[in-house]
DNA sequence: GTGCTTGCAAAGATTTTGCACGGCC
DNA sequence: GGCCGTGCAAAATCTTTGCAAGCAC
């Protein structure tokens, strides 16, 4: 279960991890294919899998497709619904904090995930 | 373009006005198919999307599976990672209101929604 | 050597779509 | 009757998985 250090999960690390246009495992794939023509995109589905497991990234899914977020800090994400872009936001109100439920619910909340809808400034 | 009164359309309406539990279309299948054993799987998911564009739905895209929710009003939901149920939420601090960006922007936001995620009461 | 990882391809799961027929207006 | 909606099945998307061979430790 130990996670070795192959030269798969290294590539895909280097290919993310300053990534800020949150890519999909596809746009990792080719971005990847130029160091190592023969990786395949299973490989690099489980690495980015394995990456998410370990806290290194966030897993968005927006529109049924999965985009891949190095996990810098928690923070809203914004979705052109016009383009499909996601931009990374910081809000006004700083902290609106974690959302809360009340202690009674009996339910544990361990993350949570704003986003917002709208069209960006290019679409517009 | 205008949207015709048939039966199917009626029959889903049915099956998903009153509902709670977050259906995918594959349960609403399931459910109309009782009422209309000779309905597809594609009729259903489209008169499901013109429901939604008609805003008496609301789609939330939950681990890539679509599921819906008829729009009573907005609200936030929380995924439970155990059993994968959704329920729906109100916060204490009622209004944590619609998050705004500012203005300068240039990114006009039209929707938003907060997902919770954790571990449910039957799960714990 | 042991057992996690990989590449490849096939299978899965969900959603969309082409087409000819049928039914609403 | 015109046209949108339907049923059916095939296609499309995106992701996961089985398996034998390979590599890390």
């Amino acid at each position: 279960m130990s996670t070795r250090r192959t030269r798969q999960l290294e590539v895909i690390w280097e290919a993310v991890k300053g990534e800020m246009s949150h890519p999909t495992a596809d746009q990792i794939y080719e971005r990847v294919r130029k160091d190592m023509p023969h990786i395949s995109l299973g490989t690099v589905y489980r690495n980015l899998q394995k990456l998410a497991a370990d806290g290194k990234l966030q897993i968005l899914t927006i529109d049924r497709t999965q985009h891949f977020d190095p996990l810098l800090e928690k923070h809203p994400h914004f979705i052109c619904e016009s383009c499909g872009k996601v931009y990374d936001v910081t809000l006004d109100r700083s902290d609106e904090a974690a959302p809360v439920l009340s202690p009674e619910t009996g339910f544990t909340v361990t993350s949570h995930q704003l986003s917002l809808y709208g069209t960006c400034e290019m679409c517009s």
